[in-house]
DNA sequence: CATATAACTTAGCCTATGCTAAACTTTGGA
DNA sequence: TCCAAAGTTTAGCATAGGCTAAGTTATATG
């Protein structure tokens, strides 16, 4: 069969895009629950697992489980039944999370979709948003947009 | 403290987004499977595993338990040892995992970034973008872009 | 100041998604 | 024709991220 055959990329270049959505994924929760924890820090003063599970919708356990996860991970820090604080680098992924997050939400506001949606939609397209595309971003905002 | 206290949604509220995001991830797998075996199909005949183990960058063994259960989601049919074959559902899914992808992708050129970024960002962003969002991408590529 | 309630933790379960190693089929060449 | 290589499947393991139910600690209030 002689047909055109219009190939894309290598199969080796393929897998690189599917294997940095992998990667995006396994550091997604963690990016998550350390900008909230940093949100509810600076909403109402401390960080439970009670308002991380409400605002994740999870159930409390799970909540307990990754943050054990995040500890190990020297993002977080807990005693017992106590409340929870970030690390530096804690509040570095945080803030770095909450400027991704806020310009990826205020793109999509500018793009014309409803507030809504862009509280939605960015919250999962930030982990999938390379610095490139962050750029292209903000000078879409700088044109447009407020 | 009488500090502003900015609150933003509801719990209830909040929580309806990470919900949105975890329901995307739960359909993203099948997703991207059937997109691929539907390019495979067009691009050389028939689906094999190897090909698809390859393109996605991960074992063999992973992909045939993955089509388990794509199987028993009635997405895609195949006999031991033979190519996979996409159901009509299946189709339809890869079509419009295909019309979105391609959308996405289009989209980021047209904001700027590099092919290369456009299609590494894209495997991950098409599957967080709601219809609204995605209107809003075809409106900007109608006046800009191709 | 005692205790009921709220918050937190533990235990035990499940599914999805990954891996390696070993076994089994198919198939193209010699 | 037959057999080695390529492709496919199975088995067994691991981790992440969910859940419920039951136990433990802290705290607010009567
Ligand atoms: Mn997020
Ligand atoms: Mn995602
Ligand atoms: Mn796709
Ligand atoms: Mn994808």
């Amino acid at each position: 069969m002689a047909l055109a055959t219009k190939k894309g990329p290598s199969a080796k270049l393929r897998s690189a895009a599917f294997k940095r959505v992998r990667a995006d994924h396994s550091a997604e929760l963690a990016g998550d629950y350390v900008e909230m924890i940093a949100d509810l820090i600076d909403e109402r003063g401390e960080a439970r697992c009670t308002d991380i599970a409400m605002r994740l919708g999870v159930a409390n356990a799970t909540v307990v489980k990754t943050l054990r996860r995040l500890q190990t991970a020297e993002l977080v820090t807990q005693e017992p039944y106590r409340a929870i604080f970030l690390t530096a680098e804690g509040w570095k992924m945080a803030e770095d999370g909450r400027r991704k997050h806020a310009l990826v939400e205020k793109f999509l506001l500018a793009l014309g979709v409803s507030t809504e949606t862009a509280r939605i939609d960015s919250e999962g397209i930030e982990h999938h948003v390379s610095s490139e595309t962050l750029r292209a971003m903000g000078k879409f905002l700088a044109r447009h947009g407020s």
